[in-house]
RNA sequence: GGGCCGUUAGCUCAAUGGUAGAGCAGCUGACUCUUAAUCAGGAGGUUGAAGGUUCGAGUCCUUCACGGCCCA
């Protein structure tokens, strides 16, 4: 856009502030300042000063005035006078006031103070005071300019709004909005929570291929890719799940993968087209247990993020999160908290009726499992606000899931929900391959019939199941609709560092 | 994909169809404990893009782009 130097094409088109810091980077470079030096080190971070001076009184850091500081970060406040200068320093994890002044700088150095900008980096030492309104504060004696801001900062008191903005220049957003900063660091402990605990339980940490010739475990429409080399198409992985089936044939019996799924869907508050899921399989297990599992699950990370309590506001509301939730069978739940008669979902015709008068758009090929799941989903799921496990998903729509001993038209299996939104899916694996080769042909069928989300056959995985998996249940966890209950986030892009959004015309 | 709303200075926002403004940031000057510092002065615009209606369009109409919310 422009030259380091003697500034060429473009400059004209820039803001009259980028234009005169560009002037001024460029003078100050001329009087001998290096505007991007390297190797300067920084011993100490802002946090650690202020959790050392904690309770100290103004005359106990006036007695210990020997004692320098050294700490690097971004000016994001300046407060001019003559003959003194305040601002205010951010770094990674903490903000501090400096005060600099000619008699402690020198005139040489008060010099260059002078010339600095609102976002530029600097190195700064010195000792520690109590101003009189009793704010910690770093005496600037050293200075050093480790970067020169060009582009200057939103404004101090609104911030940045502009949700485009923060979306797509999201290193502006974290500059100036330390909630966003919390956001992300919270999300990062959630993550690291979970890995604990799965790790602790004996799971094993795997990485799974993401680029997949048969996309499966997932009713969702894939991203397709071209490998040029094999010259073949590939799809992103909609799920993990029939590999990580694999590693429990393989041996493994306790595996989990955390990391990204694709699906190529419409994008909602709720929905990005990449999105990160925990799924994790236990050999042996029931999905019985894993519904205590998950239980303490929600607990160890409310305990890490959440102050230890099992309250969580979300959008105004309190999800209480003590153990044990609430368990419905899903014709139980669409029956007692959806009000519709249970003859009328049991009859194959009535049941369609029920789901035209509810708006519920009814496909062809769509039977009476999905019928009445559709209709869960429309009249129960949006008031399950505290957490709640539904149970027995109707076979037609659960095609990797055990089926249940007692009434075989169901499976061994549950969905969370809470604040109106699914939250996790788990279920007793099926490891029948002569069950899952006619529910695989199924598949096939309603993909025929016009279902462009069913399963495709996958002949490596039957082989797989052939050679013996043992009896096991396995669970998925979307990450991203637990950061935002966590972070009482409204949108999944709040938690995302960097949404997808359509390409800018220009930049 | 559909409906509604939005896009004006670097940022946050104003402006009955009648000369595009303010605050902050930035610039010049004053000022050694301020903190949304203060005071004085000056500078900054393709009103998202294109077309149309009109004597005259930021404002009304059409199309498009991007974004948000709701619905599918």
């Amino acid at each position: 856009m422009y030259e380091a130097r003697g500034i060429a094409t473009g400059m004209e088109d820039l803001s009259v502030v980028m234009r005169e810091r560009i002037q001024k980077a460029e003078a100050l470079e001329q009087e001998g300042v290096t505007l991007y030096p390297n190797g300067y080190e920084v011993p100490h971070h802002i946090k650690d000063l202020v959790e050392a001076s904690q309770g100290r009184s103004a005359q106990e850091l006036e007695a210990a005035q020997s004692v320098s500081y050294t700490i690097a970060g971004r000016i994001i406040a300046i407060r001019s006078f003559g003959k003194s200068i305040f601002m205010h320093l951010v770094d990674a994890d903490g903000k501090l006031q400096l005060y600099l002044q000619q008699n402690h700088l020198g005139k040489e150095l008060y010099a260059l103070a002078k010339k600095l900008d609102i976002g530029d980096i600097v190195r700064v030492s010195g000792p520690l005071f109590l101003t009189r309104t009793e704010e910690l504060t770093l005496a600037v004696k050293g200075l050093v300019l480790l970067n020169k801001n060009l582009r200057p900062l939103p404004e101090k008191y609104h911030g940045l709004k502009d949700v485009e903005v923060r979306y797509r220049q999201r290193y502006v957003d974290l500059i100036v909005n330390e909630d966003v900063r919390e956001t992300f660091r919270k999300r990062a402990r959630i993550v690291q929570t979970i890995r604990e605990f799965l790790s602790v339980r004996g799971f094993l940490e795997v990485e799974t291929p993401m680029m997949q010739a048969v996309p499966g475990g997932a009713t969702a429409k894939p991203f397709k890719t071209h490998h040029n080399a094999l010259d073949m198409d590939l799809y992103l992985r909609i799920a993990p799940e029939l590999y990580l089936k694999r590693l429990l044939v393989g041996g493994f019996e306790r595996v989990f993968e955390l990391n990204r799924n694709f699906r190529n869907e419409g994008i909602s508050t709720q929905h990005n087209p990449e999105f990160t899921m925990v799924e994790f399989y236990q050999a042996y297990a029931t999905y019985q247990d894993l519904m205590t599992l998950t239980e303490e699950l929600f607990v160890a990370v409310a305990e890490a993020v959440n102050g230890g309590s099992l309250q969580v506001e979300y959008q105004g509301q309190v999800i209480d999160l003590t153990p044990p939730w609430k368990r419905y069978s899903l014709m139980d739940a669409v029956v007692e908290l959806g009000r519709v008669p249970r003859s009328s979902l049991e009859d194959p015709k009535e049941i369609v009726q029920v789901a035209k008068s509810l708006g519920v758009p009814v496909e062809r090929f769509e039977g009476h499992g999905k019928l009445l799941t559709k209709i869960f989903d429309e009249v129960v799921e949006p008031q399950l606000t505290q957490p709640t496990f539904i149970s027995h998903y109707p076979l037609e729509v659960s095609p990797l899931s055990r089926k249940n001993d007692a009434d075989p038209t169901v499976t061994d299996r549950f969905e969370l929900f809470m604040v109106g939104r699914e939250m996790a899916n788990a279920f007793s694996e099926l490891n029948d391959p002569r069950d899952q080769r006619e529910r695989f042909s199924a598949q096939l069928e309603a993909r025929r019939a016009g279902d462009e989300e069913a399963h495709y056959m996958d002949d490596d995985y039957l082989r797989a199941l052939e050679y013996g998996m043992p009896p096991a249940a396995g669970e998925g966890i979307g990450i991203d609709r637990m950061v935002m209950l966590f972070t009482d986030s409204p949108s999944i892009r709040d938690v995302i560092l960097f949404p997808h959004l359509r390409p800018e015309k220009k930049i």
